[in-house]
DNA sequence: CAGGAGATTGATAATGATTGTCAAAACATG
DNA sequence: CATGTTTTGACAATCATTATCAATCTCCTG
């Protein structure tokens, strides 16, 4: 919502591209999407707007496998993300016992200030 | 059938180079370090030494927030890590608390096959 | 020991995602 | 409209990683 950036044409149309899905789709794709579809932004601007989102915590981001960084709008607060192998179908998931385990392992070693990354992946019911 | 190892002086070299430090270093590094320190190694080489330690499971190896690959030579069996985002230091954790927790929240939603991925980074004490 | 099949190496080229550049376009304001 | 600011996008540059492929090394057999 706070946005310091000016709201433009392209900025909307790379926003509404990763809101038509549920997957974490790359800034390659969701280029191409645009392309596809008839809407005309630079790749530079894809990648600037994923960015800048990202930075604000308005999408997640996490690397594949290969290490390329994609994008999903999620809902707001911390969560995780169990995702389904094959078809790449994701499901939000959240709770305070992992939470509380991250927070204690790291406060008995000593560190502060903690943060942590954790995904599932599995292969969902449909996919089986 | 297809799993042909063949030890030789190249490998040794690499995985001494891991063994030698706690920390996540990334192949360039290896690679670096195994040039200052006499030992003639190619690029090419440190990368697929690396890629099959990794694959079967001898090191781990995590993305680094740029999406570079980093790899530590750890104890046996699954874990994760407590990583001082200051210094580089790594301490190995684990607990039955998340892997339960994980495994539930994948079964409560039909998923099977899980694995996992959790880091945890944060200030050590010596860097706070 | 010699020879050959097959695995390994490494210099180099190729790939591919991401970032940098910077002039042109869009925008706000007066 | 004039002017300063922000954003865009085509293109070049970067950089980690992978693919090539001839040369080299290992192991096995006779
Ligand atoms: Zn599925
Ligand atoms: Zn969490
Ligand atoms: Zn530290
Ligand atoms: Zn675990």
């Amino acid at each position: 919502m706070t946005t310091t950036r000016r709201p433009t044409r392209q900025q909307s149309a790379v926003i509404d591209a990763l809101g038509s899905t549920q997957d974490f789709t790359s800034a390659q794709d969701l280029h191409a999407q645009l392309r596809e579809s008839g809407e005309k932004v630079g790749l530079a601007t894809v990648y600037r707007t994923l960015s800048t989102l990202a930075d604000s915590g308005d999408v997640d981001v996490l690397r594949t496998g290969e290490g390329e960084a994609v994008y999903r709008k999620c809902s707001t607060g911390h969560h995780h993300h169990l995702l389904c192998r094959v078809c790449g179908r994701t499901v939000e998931v959240e709770g305070p016992t992992v939470e509380r385990w991250t927070d204690a392992v790291a406060a008995e070693h000593g560190f502060t200030d903690v943060a942590h990354t954790l995904e599932i992946v599995g292969t969902c019911s449909s996919c089986h």
